[in-house]
DNA sequence: CGCTTAATTGACTTTCCTCAAACCTGGTGG
DNA sequence: CCACCAGGTTTGAGGAAAGTCAATTAAGCG
């Protein structure tokens, strides 16, 4: 049995990020809960969307985790990033009017499906929602530069320790334990984030352990020494 | 003298990109070019903005070139953009209410300046302009997700081929020519945009000549054979 | 013209990848 | 309940790609 009970409540999910912020009335709460009330479970290995499906909705996610993907023209697949509970899936999707990667869950998970015309009419009329839809994009932005600069000035060491820091802020921004948690994705995954091979990364993991920064059992990480990981991370503990 | 006589018109121009798409009134099109109309000139190595500054303006290129970059914690620095005219910058900055990275000129250039607050009020009246503006940041992250690809899985030399053809094709698709341009960017620059040393480029750069694919004199390039410098970067040549 | 900065080229080192083998681990069926 | 199988994972040895250091050449600019 997975411990995929790490359930989100609206409280902390993105969904309840684009109403919560100020200036919703009680009426346009209503009608946005109504926009995604419907919801869909996904088990480990099933897509969400693959590349060149039509667009259409955006899916935040409520448990579980996924990963998402660009495929090369000639066939290569880049992990472009791991999506955690009470994040959004699908924003790159908008101006082509096709998914241009696919997003696959990484273990038993369960989105709601936000029918991105009806958000987009909904934001017309409510600019509280509006700021909140260009707040999420722009933050995503934001994110991929971070990843940019792990890419492409970071030693392999430094691309593993940030993965684990990033990884581990973000189950505590939710309210999860930030030095305990399981890695739902396969080294393989993890390598093909980092631009690293399996072995590379698998490696990593076993000096990190000897080092006494992390314990590893499995997909189950401790963090034992944050200190000193966000030292390898060239990214000054911020939290 | 340089040759920053590449002024982008009206009719190519990311800014005109926000208005043009369907359904606007000669009023509120009018309403728009009021919002555009200041524009600032900036020279080689001036900053439009710098890491921190508070956001306020998106900024429409209208001649010359900028790149963009952010700072890791421990001071190292990722370019993660090269902008030519008819783009835009800023759009990271939403969110966090300040820009993370900084944007430099790379050569003399002007840019049209756009108070993102007028633009969201205009926008939250007109649904078409609204919807440019999702296609626009949509678009923005489609190309990052590019960018990782890029740095994630190519060799040195599939890096360089890919951004030769990048800045042709995106030359190319304003009207200059696809084969003959000049890159305003030190190789330094290069360098640290594909994740590889000066020295790397450089190298490449002269293997590329020898192999018949480019000529290359200071700054300028031409693009000798297309087909081929599309095969190394692993994108198939797709104009 | 001379000075400073950028670009190239070469020799050597490091990092990470490749290939290959051994090892777990969880699920299946005897 | 245990043996077995398939996958993912770990570990090792050797090689290739790109980085570092250093010297030289070329290019912009006062």
């Amino acid at each position: 049995m997975k411990d995929s009970s790490t359930v989100v409540s609206c409280s902390n999910c993105s969904v309840r990020r684009l109403c919560l912020p100020v200036g919703l009335s009680e009426e346009d709460i209503e009608r946005l809960e109504q926009v995604t009330r419907k919801k869909t479970v996904l088990k480990a290995g099933d897509t969400l969307f693959r590349a060149g499906d039509p667009f259409s909705n955006l899916y935040a996610i409520r448990s579980g985790s996924f990963k998402s993907a660009v495929i090369g023209a000639d066939g290569d697949v880049q992990v472009t990033h791991f999506a955690l509970p009470g994040e959004l899936l699908g924003l790159d999707a908008y101006s082509g009017g096709v998914h241009p990667g696919y997003a696959e869950a990484l273990e038993e998970s369960s989105v709601c499906v936000l029918p991105f015309s009806q958000l987009e009419s909904l934001a017309q009329e409510v600019p509280a929602l509006q700021k909140q839809i260009y707040s999420i994009f722009s933050e995503e932005l934001k994110q991929e530069n971070e990843a940019l600069l792990l890419l492409g000035k970071r030693s392999a060491e430094g691309r593993l320790a940030a993965l684990l820091i990033n990884i581990s802020s973000r189950y505590s921004r939710r309210g999860y334990s930030a030095s305990e948690f399981v890695l739902s994705m396969p080294r393989m995954d993890i390598a093909n984030y980092l631009g690293l091979t399996a072995e590379t990364v698998s490696r990593l993991i076993s000096r990190f352990q000897k080092q006494g920064l992390i314990r590893v059992r499995g997909r189950s990480v401790s963090i034992l020494d944050l200190v000193a990981l966000s030292e390898l991370a060239g990214t000054h503990c911020s939290y």
